[in-house]
DNA sequence: ATTTATTGATAGTAATACTATCTTTTTTTT
DNA sequence: AAAAAAAAGATAGTATTACTATCAATAAAT
């Protein structure tokens, strides 16, 4: 026996929910696979149709285009982030304490215990540290904001914001802190892997810990309070 | 009379270097223009040819691909941020000033004097926000690394953590300041303009200016000097 | 005036990003 | 268990993309 969540995600975001079908599935797995190992501009409906032993048809059926499923994808993730963060942080009552729980819980969220038998959690935030912004980096932005498709997105920055405003209700750019510490948190393990002379990340595989490091740093100088 | 400013980028970006021929000015501006407008995504060799009347073959004839070209447009960003960055802090002692400046120079890069007749240096600072980290979120980022096709980033990074730990020699973390404060800015006015709910920042038109007071405000409390 | 380098014109290929249609299989309803 | 409905598979086809190759025309350099 075990306690399931399910997490759903924008439906404007898929034609047919892949979470209902054992086809749906397959193509959420077996893309995350294939964009974690390739990356995303070699992945292609082809490729993943053949893995899966289907055909590119039948995946058009769940997702108008591979950057849709792209965008499901980091949906999800983010509703993940959400839940794990919403279930750590509970009965902490300290917003500090909180705070900390919180990068702790975003950049070991793939260690957290899966969740789910179809996405792997640590291929899936790997994709989000490497395909960066590519989510809402590209010319329909405004129209999919409108949408609501970074609505997960945005209400993950805007809890983080609350607490961050509990922290120091001084502090001037709340919102703008809590972007920022998801971005950073992702760019910083990136470059660390890639390009580490722009930053102090040394230890391989022990990136997320040095970054959590920092971040932590930074928000404790940036939130002790003082009037400003 | 005027005094002209070259800026060599990389030889390992180009199969012939652009920047003398004809041809190669117009590849560069009109490629510019073009990915403003379009986007990267939909930005292609064959409508570039078009657009000033060459042929795909002779686009080629300049730059292995896109992603490429896209690089060497980074780059010449790049280079021509840091030529600023000096000019404009020449003479300046504190450093703290100095980050001042260097913050105010790359976020109204667009709006200094524009050097070079074939490049749109305003556009060009838009596709670097709104392309976001597209010159290096690939697969092939560490083969890229590896022949110097960031260095010109690195060695901005470099210069502004120098002046980091100039201002502040007990901070922790000037790489990641620095890489950080150029991510950051080039982030937060994208939000600003598309997903605006991100940050604090709601004038229109006066975006840029206004990222710069976010980023001011948090060097500030950073590099405060203290023991920590 | 001749060689050399550069560009243009054209053609062709494999892969991508789809759309359409029809058949078979699976699931649901009765 | 039969009939209806939904889902998936098989196949074909199109426009565009991302190139490579070849040859002719033009411009620049010696």
């Amino acid at each position: 026996m075990s306690v399931a969540i399910k997490i759903s995600v924008n439906v404007g975001l898929y034609l047919k929910e892949p979470q209902n079908s054992t086809l749906g599935k397959k193509i959420l797995k077996n893309s995350i696979i294939l964009i974690d190992k390739n990356g995303f501009e070699a992945f292609t409906f082809k490729k993943l149709a053949e893995e899966i032993h289907s055909t590119e048809a039948s995946i058009y059926r769940y997702f108008q285009n591979k950057h849709i499923l792209l965008l499901y994808l980091f949906n999800w993730y983010w509703e993940w982030v959400n839940y794990l963060i919403i279930f750590n942080t509970k009965n902490i009552t300290a917003p500090s304490v909180k705070l900390k729980i919180i990068l702790h819980s975003f950049l070991h969220a793939q260690k957290e215990n899966p969740s789910t038998e179809f996405i792997n959690e640590s291929a899936l935030h790997n994709i989000v540290i490497s395909e960066g912004g590519k989510a809402y980096h590209t010319k329909m932005v405004d129209d999919e904001n409108s949408k609501g498709f970074f609505s997960s997105y945005i209400s993950l920055v805007n809890y983080v914001s609350k607490i961050i405003k509990e922290i120091n209700p001084t502090f001037k750019y709340p919102n703008a802190l809590a972007s920022n510490l998801f971005e950073m948190s992702n760019n910083q393990v990136y470059f660390a892997r890639h390009i580490p002379s722009l930053n102090e990340v040394s230890k391989k595989g022990e990136d997320v810990s040095e970054v959590e490091k920092i971040l932590n740093y930074f928000t404790e100088i940036l939130l002790e309070k003082r009037l400003k």
